[in-house]
DNA sequence: GTGATGACGCAGT
DNA sequence: GACTGCGCCATCA
């Protein structure tokens, strides 16, 4: 069942702690051609972080839509755990969307 | 099989 | 600069 989820399970995997990255930039590195599907995949993999937690984590708060705003922190069962945890890892999160968001992008290409 | 939905992105207004 | 509409692909009712 290797779907895109796995994809992007393993491109969300390898974003750095304290980077962030983008839907679109991910759908691009798969050629998914659709950044929904992208997002269909990681509310897949919120529930994957509660199963493995250290093996198979999907740090899914790492990956916020190409204006960096933290679109899906409701799906992380409370609207503030996203921004909490993206500030835990010092990235500064200002309106719901992260602070210097260009300067903390990271790309698989760039890996 | 058809229509609606979704953690998006882009072009046009 | 903000809002709207369309496209994208896969899943569900």
């Amino acid at each position: 069942m290797a779907n895109y989820f796995e994809k992007v399970y393993e491109i969300t995997r390898q974003i750095p702690y304290g980077r962030v990255c983008t839907y679109g930039i991910i759908a691009d590195h798969l050629n998914l051609g659709a950044a929904r599907m992208v997002g269909w995949a990681l509310n897949n993999s919120n529930g994957l972080q509660r199963y493995h937690l250290d093996h198979d984590f999907v740090p899914a708060h790492r990956v916020v839509n190409r204006l960096g705003e933290l679109s899906g922190r409701h799906k992380f069962g409370t609207p503030t755990l996203m921004q909490e945890l993206l500030e835990s890892e010092g990235i500064e999160v200002e309106n719901d969307k992260i602070k210097d968001f260009e300067a903390l992008l990271w790309r698989p290409e760039f890996f």
